[in-house]
RNA sequence: GGGGGAAUACCAAAGCGGCCAACUGGGACGGACUGUAAAUCCGUUGUCUUUCGACUUCACAGGUUCGAAUCCUGUUUCCCCCA
């Protein structure tokens, strides 16, 4: 149809291994694919967005993609990844989570019903949850050869000798759940591939297998590999945690930062895996940002991309106007010329203390105001104080404190706002009442 | 059971009677440089304090001494060697 989906994947980056056959069928017809997401949380991180940028580009072929919400698995925990098992999530928090993730999911397919390759969400808790028991193992687990099973990596790392802890019956069943989703949605929507992590190749299988077995059918798998980071840490995470899609864990400032912050090692492979741009326009990217590799352009480009896809224009404006203020030479007269609606966002999350007037006025010196007066949000002691304004640590308002024992005449911004700087990256808001 | 050794600040590691709040390296935090990077260089790093200084630290409890992280006694923990 309109492109190519496997040769786009290969040029990004994001084929780790596949089954012979796929071509074939996505040339003969319209075809879907799915992938999984675990619904723990009722927003999504970046981490999903491989997965769903595979759907994307599977849609942009032509193609029908399918998110499958992992209701049901992800109660067990795949003995793969952490080697831990998850809690059991009650069904009111998994219909919010799931409505949570659609919302954001939206983002990125199009769900428009008048399409015929319109994405669609499910969430295999649906169908699941009123499988009996014994018709789970009579239909299902007799196709499927413990032997088999035994086989995968995931299993067989859990029954070696180094392993420290055993695997539970549940855990070791978790292909077969997630093998059945592939059988039913083979059914159900005629589901004829299903993507994911190379870590999750052997489930994918075992669903292949099912449905060769019990359909006769032809399934296939598609897997992207897991992205690394040059420097060997977790993607998506930084020292505060991970980098979620929902602005009220993530603000659209910090996500904007993440993005922006990533090394030139990493960009190629980002761009590539997370930008919709085209071959040609990332190429043409590359090639400028090497030719100035501080203009960050990749970086920004990315970022910029990212930013108004998840979040929006405007949240992207306020995250430019925020970085200039926080990164560029800003100055007190620019500082003060920003609205308090802005002010406040930009420094929202960032410690505050409120002090009076008469608290502000009866200050003797800079040290004193940084160490007491402001209850020790800056400063627990004045000696402390007085070290950092000495090594050129300190601004107020974007101006740098020289001398410990300055007088106080600080502008106040919006006539109630101080801005306290330690060091480049710790801000403190003083507000005077 | 017998013999030997070690315990020092966030970590590692010097110091073995006064010049020790304790060398040095790492880490952390600041500064300069830079691309909100890396590398490099500089500063700070027991607490309080404007300089001076005061106070609490070198496993724990006592002791010797004008003076102890340093010497003595006991206690605890750890390591090694021989059974």
């Amino acid at each position: 149809m309109q492109k190519d989906f496997i040769a786009e994947l290969q040029w990004r980056g994001m084929i780790h291994d596949m089954m012979p056959g796929i071509e074939k069928q996505l040339s003969k017809e319209l075809t879907s694919a799915y992938v999984g997401i675990d619904p723990t949380a009722d927003s999504l991180h970046i981490g999903h967005l491989v997965g769903i940028m595979m759907l994307k580009h599977f849609q942009d072929a032509g193609h029908k993609p399918i998110v499958l919400l992992g209701g049901a698995t992800g109660m067990i925990g795949d003995p793969s990844g952490k080697s831990k098992e998850r809690n059991l999530l009650d069904e009111e928090t998994l219909r919010v989570n799931e409505a949570g993730i659609k919302k954001q999911v939206m983002k990125f397919l199009d769900f428009d019903a008048s399409a015929d390759n319109n994405a669609k969400l499910v969430n295999n808790y649906d169908w699941m949850k009123d499988f009996s028991f014994l018709g789970f193992i009579r239909d299902v687990g007799k196709h499927i050869t413990v032997n088999y099973m035994m086989a995968k990596d995931s299993v067989k790392k859990r029954l070696s000798a180094e392993s420290s802890e055993g695997m539970s019956f549940t855990e070791f069943t978790y292909q077969l759940v997630q093998g059945y989703d592939f059988l039913h949605l083979y059914k159900a929507e005629n589901c004829k591939l299903q993507m994911g992590g190379s870590d999750q190749w052997g489930n994918i299988t075992t669903g292949t297998e099912m449905i060769r077995k019990m359909e006769q059918g032809e399934a296939f798998a598609v897997t992207t590999p897991l992205i690394k980071k040059s420097d060997g840490t977790k993607f998506g995470k930084t020292e505060s945690g991970n980098i979620w899609l929902d602005p009220k864990k993530t603000s659209p400032y910090k996500f904007y930062q993440f993005w922006l912050n990533a090394s030139d090692e990493d960009m190629s492979n980002f761009v590539r895996i997370f930008s919709t741009k085209s071959k040609d326009e990332i190429e043409a990217l590359e090639k400028e940002h090497n030719q100035a590799p501080h203009l960050r352009v990749l970086q920004k480009a990315l970022a910029e991309e990212m930013t108004v896809r998840v979040h929006s224009q405007e949240a992207l404006d306020m995250a430019l106007k925020a970085s200039s203020i926080l990164f560029g030479k800003s100055t007190t007269e620019e500082l003060a010329s920003i609205d308090e609606d802005t002010l406040l966002s930009v420094f929202e999350g960032v410690p505050q203390v409120t002090i009076t007037k008469d608290e502000l006025a009866a200050v003797d010196n800079a040290t004193t105001f940084l160490a007491e007066t402001t209850q020790g949000i800056v400063f627990k002691s004045k000696g402390e104080a007085r070290k950092m304004i000495q090594g050129g640590g300190v601004s107020v308002n974007k101006n740098k404190v020289e001398d410990p024992n300055a007088e106080v005449d600080f502008q106040l911004l919006q006539d109630k706002y101080i801005l306290v700087q330690r060091g480049k990256k710790n801000y403190y808001l003083v507000i005077v009442e």
